[in-house]
DNA sequence: GAGAGAATAGGTCGGGCGACCCATTCAGTA
DNA sequence: TACTGAATGGGTCGCCCGACCTATTCTCTC
């Protein structure tokens, strides 16, 4: 299964922190291993982590979101976000060793967007085409295992997602045989390594392969 | 089931809004029904929306969100969330209407507590209480569905989500009898309007069933 | 002390599920 | 042209699940 990306985050505003680490940790490609309120607990934990990105507020005490990372040797691909629009730090942050900078304005979509164009070595400053460029990391990038999973039988998982778990009202569902639901059932359940309906489920969810569907309908 | 805590956020970042909603969102009881980022639509989305609670950060562009929220009439139990620490908009956010204030300093499980709290008619000032207060609403209010599955029930529902689907797998983890364990399921899925595993799964993690012993471990 | 509810456990029975065998059709591709 | 893979479909078999009934022990609570 593919790796997710691994992400510190460092950002002054706990309340902050907080709400990106979960909204962003809910997508099945990022993993957020880290978290720092400070310039120095953000030294700290990149060297004890090593992430494979790096997410900076500018606009931290002590010592600024900036100067943190210009000392750390073995910097991971960082972006670097600020309250401000202004591309005052533009520069600065270029200097010590970002490859992104940002706005807060911009919404979370963009962010995990921008956060996958980092790790795949794009660089993002705030060129005309940084739209053009996010746009081609839109799609949360699934675990091999996932992607195995044929179109067909992401119907059928998305019936026991949304509560319809017997052969029979799968077939009815779909509108096919109750022997088509079984023989992809068998499919899946090889290539999700599990052994039942109930297993089904949970994986699917782990892998996001749920939201796909659903979108944002409620 | 009791209804989740409808509330409607504001703030002119639409990083931090999208964060706050996601991770607000994923609690049980707490559902965000409404986003603004500027105080004119605030208005809009509150009037037709009619939250039960209200989050609105202070600082925002164009009209600020302490003067957003004194033009409105039916105004909900409003939080006023600010970047800085300072009191300096306590005084003028309570006579804006807000019942609390809270600073972004803050984590985010105690801004989930604040909204139960404020929701349940609690005035949130920055007292030396305020903790004593925050204690007393930190574990989600779980629908009465949830709350009426009993430990040990859940103890099985856990077993389910971790991938441990089969009778003889769920006793052996458990250490009771096979049939002990059918009885619970079967307690199960009457509570949570299921009739098997693969959906009791489903129903588990969408009441948030699962998010209570898994904790903050990873 | 009586009663309620939770946790434990046993039995029976029918139906459904998963494993394994296979065939057909159609699309894309080498 | 031949091959591969996806989607559809059929059959059989054994086992396990879920529904229903009952019982014991223990801990609360009234």
């Amino acid at each position: 299964m593919t790796t997710p990306i691994r992400i510190v985050i460092a950002d002054d505003h706990q309340m902050m922190l907080d709400g990106l680490s979960q909204a962003l940790n809910s997508l099945p490609d990022i993993e957020v291993v880290g978290t720092a309120t400070d310039g120095a607990s953000l030294r700290e934990v990149v060297s004890a982590r090593t992430p494979d990105v790096l997410l900076v507020d500018v606009e931290m005490p002590g010592m600024s979101g900036l100067a943190a990372i210009s000392g750390i040797e073995a910097l991971p691909p960082t972006l670097v976000v600020t309250m401000y629009a202004a591309d005052t730090y533009a520069r600065a942050a270029q200097e010590a060793g970002a490859v992104g900078f940002l706005s807060k304005a911009m919404p979370l979509p963009d962010l995990a967007a921008a956060i996958r164009a980092v790790h795949d070595g794009q660089v993002l400053w705030d060129a005309p085409d940084l739209r053009l460029v996010l746009d081609r990391y839109r799609s949360p990038q699934l675990s091999e295992r996932a992607e195995a999973v044929t179109e067909r039988e992401r119907d059928v998982l998305r019936c026991l997602v949304r509560g319809i778990s017997g052969t029979r009202d799968i077939a009815e569902e779909l509108y096919i045989s109750q022997k088509t639901v079984k023989n992809h059932l068998v499919s899946i359940y090889a290539k999700l390594g599990v052994n039942d309906r109930a297993q089904a489920v949970v994986e699917a969810m782990k892998l996001g392969l749920d939201r796909e569907w659903t979108g944002s309908d409620e």
